[in-house]
DNA sequence: GATGAATGAGATTTCATTCAT
DNA sequence: GATGAATGAAATCTCATTCAT
């Protein structure tokens, strides 16, 4: 493991903990075994270790339903793809998402932030997506009359939601995603 | 307007501009007009402002649900009744709920903090509500067989992340409740 | 002594013995009996405590020479007062002169600091009391036919280097004050 | 141009510019295009920069100065030959001038530096130069009766001064040069 | 000779909190 | 109750310097 693999690691543990804000760079440096300055000479600022995170997991993420779209035959099929997607996704890197989830916004909405406009960029791209999967719908007859962007607004805010339930909380619900993909084929089908 | 509803105006207004850490006592203090010594006097700590803010809100949130399961001729119109109440209490009070939003996660899981108790146990009331709903919507048959405590989560989650996504983000959905609801009550509903 | 002048003059040793860059607020603290936190309450940077003696200081001269200027019977001797003014003043305040001699120019040329502009404005004020002096003298026939601008900012030139040599060299040279003020008189003087 | 060069070239523009202690080896290895290693390979420290640069103009400057004395044929004519030099040396060099003028007295002060020898040695050899030349100017009667150790203080007083402000500062004053050598000229002559 | 990743000491600054008035 | 000067712990970040390659 390299010296950036293992600060990104050890801050990874610390945020998802304790957050962002209530880590503090010593912190991490001890954790990952490397001298305090050493982080500045990979990240240059504290902020930068959360962005380097933010960036890798939202390509990770984006790249993911990219990938749905392209394969799913229909659009309704797309979105349970999505809302499939999404969950594994959350198991699979559950820490790096919790600090995601934890600390993200303040930093979205500070306006100078070199941030703002990657992070922005990225939503925007998800929330693209998800509309076009809808539209699809709309057009192969698998998603009954929405509006397209209205919906994937809504479909997103369900995800984001639950997932934050779940992480954040000590509730454990099984089947969570065959639950949510039920209630949005319901919400979102076709009445035959 | 007394010295500390001064306070709690000026924290509201900052904390949920700013956040709660990239806030400070003094710059509190200066916009409520008061010493920085008469926070401290009101308010033990300045996590205490949170608290209370915290408590307050979700006080008045639960004693609005709690009402609205009162009212309800059935448990479905319980449930859309609590997504209308959901909707319109966060337009109300956007500004506080920003804040619970922006910085309340990260306390909530601190495990030392005298906060946790209160917290969850104000969470989980919120959460048996909508549970209620799903259960008298079980009995009266409004709502299919579903699992309540699963269910119930989801509602939860849907509310929690819809409204951030839109209290966070730039976007304007116009309806946001009456699509909620639609979609809930079609994911709810009773097959006929 | 209050808290802040004890702060500053702490600095005003420090700072003429080491340098400004070399001495560490903590060390001026430490002197000063106070803690560090104290220095930034009363100065909010560093550099502020820098930019609060030069004010002082530059006021203080300022003053001086016009008052000079005000009591002065011709041109020529007016120059003559303002040198035996400046090497006065020098003496007077040897340290804290000796502070801003070191450490000055650097800040006056950046461009972003807040500073800039008081300095420029100061030192500008200077430079057109010594112009005053030679106009008078010309107009009174005291002075030989110079420019005044070019003759100011050679005087001015003169007693910056004479006293930044004195200042921070280990030569001693008695009556410094009246050699220059022999050397510029026969310099400036009309020839009979 | 060597690697030495280079790194000399960059740390004269960005010492000039910025100063010493605000410009940083990392900055000066940039600008000269080579690793930052490779600065401490040919200058053992930071300072080493200055010290070579130092040491490299005033070597200059007491060659130039020599020759003066040497080639003049009184003493008020090396006497004016030295100012003509040093504003012309002012102007050849002035990014170098500026460096030493800028950060030079900070460490000419410091006790412990090992510079401090070789720089006392260097400013008195110039100093001594200009006695030589008041010297010669008493012996051939071409200069008044003067304190030689006095006068040379002056003169040397003047000429740093005035370079000061002009390099330095932004106001512009042409022939410098010859009016500083009148006005000294008018000082130091014999009354006839 | 040349590199540049890694270091770690140290610097400035922030800020919640206290307490004498 | 109300103040705000004073604190000091802790945090982020800088940077000259080293050293293995």
């Amino acid at each position: 493991m390299t010296r950036k693999e293992a600060i990104l690691k050890a801050a990874i543990q610390l945020f998802a903990q304790r957050g962002f804000h209530a880590t503090s760079t010593s912190e991490v440096a001890k954790r990952a075994g490397v001298a305090e300055g050493t982080i500045f000479h990979y990240f240059k600022t504290k902020e930068g270790i959360l962005m380097y995170l933010f960036e890798e997991i939202m390509d990770s993420y984006t790249e993911g339903i990219e990938n749905i779209l392209k394969k799913a035959t229909s659009g309704m099929e797309a979105i349970e793809e999505l809302i499939r997607f999404h969950f594994r996704f959350g198991e699979q890197r559950s820490q790096e998402l919790k600090v995601v989830m934890r600390d993200f916004p303040s930093n979205l909405i500070e306006f100078g932030s070199p941030f703002r406009e990657k992070v922005t960029e990225r939503l925007s791209r998800i929330m693209d997506v998800t509309k076009e999967c809808i539209e699809r719908g709309l057009k192969d007859g698998s998603i009954r009359d929405l509006s397209p962007e209205e919906t994937s607004f809504i479909i997103q805010g369900i995800l984001i939601g639950v997932s934050r339930l779940k992480l954040m909380g000590p509730l454990r619900v099984p089947n969570l995603s065959s639950q949510v993909i039920d209630l949005c084929r319901r919400g979102l089908a076709k009445p035959n």
